[in-house]
DNA sequence: TGTTGTTAGTTACAAAATCAACCATTAACA
DNA sequence: TGTTAATGGTTGATTTTGTAACTAACAACA
């Protein structure tokens, strides 16, 4: 016998969840790209210097997962831009402590502001359940690896 | 009076919408590369060929979102490999028809077999009602654009 | 017909992501 | 100590993507 059911493309997870990724990040990179010329890695590295305070590189890519080339480079990019300064270590040279300036922190707290009002406007094309649903299902599908 | 409580970047859709993609997505992406040497696009196409038969490259860009100059190079370099033939309408000799060779279908099958298999899998590290929720949602989300 | 506008698909060039090799520094330990 | 391994971070080469401009074919309509 022979398998005749078509296979269901829209429903197959790692296609779906891209898809839903990327519309629903389109708006954003909108914000971040226009108004201060980042890339997705860089608003990244932003918010978690802006969140965590201050971290090194290392600690960026363990939170985020992000690859250390990508981090080294966003990192450069945000430096030349006095989003942010390094500091290297005294006890440990291999090591730099990045934090953001003051203009850091302000185009942290703007698009920080963009971000909340966002995934607000988001969340109000769900109800409360599929929203409560999704986060906690998406963090278990996140954490897996 | 100022704002204080931390933001969540782990809660934040588009965020975490790409981590779970990413997440979720590798196993299968080592899949398609590792025994094909395909990329994204390339078994996304295989798999709308495989799925709806013959289609241009317009009906391909139509159903999957992709723009039109990946899923150009992704159905060139398919077609280097013989998975799939190109065919010119004479009514509209703009229009090129593309259709799965039998060692297209062959990779399909046998990816969709691994991609059916997979879902399945994560599909277990959810309850059933956060399967069906999570799908729901993302189905919406994904076509909001 | 001839002109103008659209459309399907490709190509060229710039921007970005990936991967491996690379420094400099510290750790481990014979 | 001296040697080897591991770590934090950067760099360079290659691959992939993104953007715009392009070609060829068709459509609309004066």
């Amino acid at each position: 016998m022979t398998e005749n059911t078509p296979f269901d493309l829209q429903n197959f997870l790692p296609y779906l969840l891209n898809q839903a990724a990327e519309e629903s990040s389109l708006a954003f990179q909108q914000v971040y790209k226009d108004r201060y010329g980042m890339l997705r890695t860089e608003w990244r590295v932003l918010f978690h210097l802006g969140i965590y305070g201050r971290l090194t590189a290392k600690e960026i890519g363990e939170r985020s997962k992000m690859h250390k080339t990508k981090i080294s480079r966003a990192v450069a990019r945000l430096a030349d831009r006095r989003f942010l300064t390094r500091e290297q270590d005294d006890r440990d040279r291999r090591l730099e402590y990045l934090e953001l300036t003051a203009s850091g922190r302000a185009a942290y707290g703007d698009l920080r502001g963009v971000a909340e009002r966002y995934d607000a406007q988001l969340s109000e094309t769900l109800s409360p359940d599929e929203n409560r649903l999704l986060r906690q299902a998406l963090q278990k599908l996140a954490r897996m690896g």
